[in-house]
DNA sequence: GGTAGTGGTTGATCCATATCAATTTTGGTC
DNA sequence: GACCAAAATTGATATGGATCAACCACTACC
């Protein structure tokens, strides 16, 4: 998944020109186009986006995309790998605030402010396409599926946090998991990957850092679903056996 | 606050013409201007604007400005009095999802899949302006700075979204309550209005729901933040007496 | 002015999850 | 393959807020 590409360029963060890293994609050939920005452009339309794109920027685990704080400049599209964004608090301590896997966008909370408000590290060999803003901003005015796709984009942002925020407000920490589970899954099927078996990028602290439940909960939670056979566990590979009960827990009034 | 209107319209949902209601206000003499779309656009742009936005429709205390499944036609611009949005369950209950002031925008969450995805009704008796969502998005490809203005509005949607999924993820109780009376405080100053004295607009039962705690702990919470002095408590009314000591309740370690 | 309904407050008890603590597993490195 | 740090699991105890219950305040309506 995401051994197809060299790392010459691990920690250049600017590239003059695009595609010195892999030359040969573009946006029209990139298996992620459905799920990205060109869908419902046509191919004059995308080869204009992939003028802008800057590809390559392959990063490794830990390594920082953008930083809370930092001038915004950017949204990127997932190629390869995931990300996590997280938020740190003045007392110590930190915030997931989400995950994102190919053919998603990152760095849309720096859009209002011109400020990023989270920062977004890799949570494996990761690629991204860089967009730079005022530059697809500019685009969009001259390509009206473009501009209309990305207000969709946004506007799915917007629907899928509050989603996540009913979740955190009603829901038990076995209906939180469960959530996750699915949503990584139903992500994973986008992408036409298997939807049952499934490998978490990310540390049960970032889960729980995510739900809003600790570490110790996430591993009860994980043992327990486990136990009764809805799911099967080993380490980070999860295999989901039984879809259906999963969603009916998560339906479940708390 | 509401009083200045005439109320012949309630009910109407469709305004031939703009400006049947009060056919004096346009965007360019609205006093909310500033916080609304029309910043930052020129008067030529204002008018432009003028020309899609459907003014009247005052609402009464629970009248429905949209329905969760309703097709997605337009956002809408608080222009008096206040709204909720909320999302049903299945099994019967409701989440609620924010609440919207005058200025603010509200029907988002109906952009990325074309239905909205919750219910909006308003509080007290309220007006809008509506926003037919696609001559809008014709006219932000005429208008750069209104497309740049649009987009960032959204992202602000998207980062306060991030900051109540924090809230609700990490803090308690007293933390929840104390930041939206804050929340609520600086967007009644952001109008110019006293930011230590308000009015809650919703019922405790809406509190609790929006910050994922029960009535009873909404009251107790509110009663203890009184007897410690930090508020002043009458019915509905607030007075904000130690802001800071708010603020740092609220940056506090959960 | 009595009554019903809605919204709000306060008290007593209970439980889901946090916290504290100990142990095991894994992956990386010399 | 021994060692170490980070990640994960499991158990015992503590607690914040939910739940259940009773009561109060206000408004509307006959």
């Amino acid at each position: 998944m995401t051994d197809d590409r060299s790392t010459e360029l691990i920690g250049t963060y600017s590239i003059p020109q695009r595609c010195q890293h892999n030359p040969t994609v573009t946006c029209s050939d990139c298996r992620l186009g459905e799920l990205c920005l060109p869908i419902a452009l046509d191919s004059i339309e995308i080869n204009q986006l992939d003028t802008i794109v800057q590809r390559g920027k392959p990063l490794q685990i830990g390594d920082e995309l953008f930083h809370e704080g930092a001038t915004f400049n950017a949204i990127y599209a997932v190629r390869s790998g995931s990300f996590k964004s997280y938020k740190l608090f003045a007392g110590g301590g930190s915030q997931v605030t989400g995950f994102y896997l190919p053919g998603e966008i990152v760095g849309m909370d720096g859009i209002s402010s011109l400020t990023h408000t989270v920062s977004t590290v890799a949570l494996e060999t990761s690629s991204v396409c860089e967009i730079p803003f005022k530059r697809f901003t500019e685009l969009s005015l001259k390509i009206p599926s473009l501009q209309n796709r990305f207000f969709r984009m946004m506007g799915k942002e917007i629907t899928s946090d509050q989603q996540v925020r009913t979740l955190l407000s009603v829901k038990t920490a076995e209906q939180r998991v469960a959530a996750l589970l699915l949503s990584l899954s139903t992500r994973h099927q986008r992408r036409k990957l298997s939807a049952t078996r499934l490998r978490l990028p990310m540390t049960r602290a970032d889960i729980g850092s995510y739900l809003g439940i600790t570490i110790e909960t996430v591993s009860r939670v994980l043992s327990k679903l486990s136990k009764q056979g809805l799911i099967k566990l080993d380490q980070r590979e999860v295999e989901i056996c039984k879809f259906n009960a999963l969603q009916e827990l998560v339906m479940e009034k708390p």
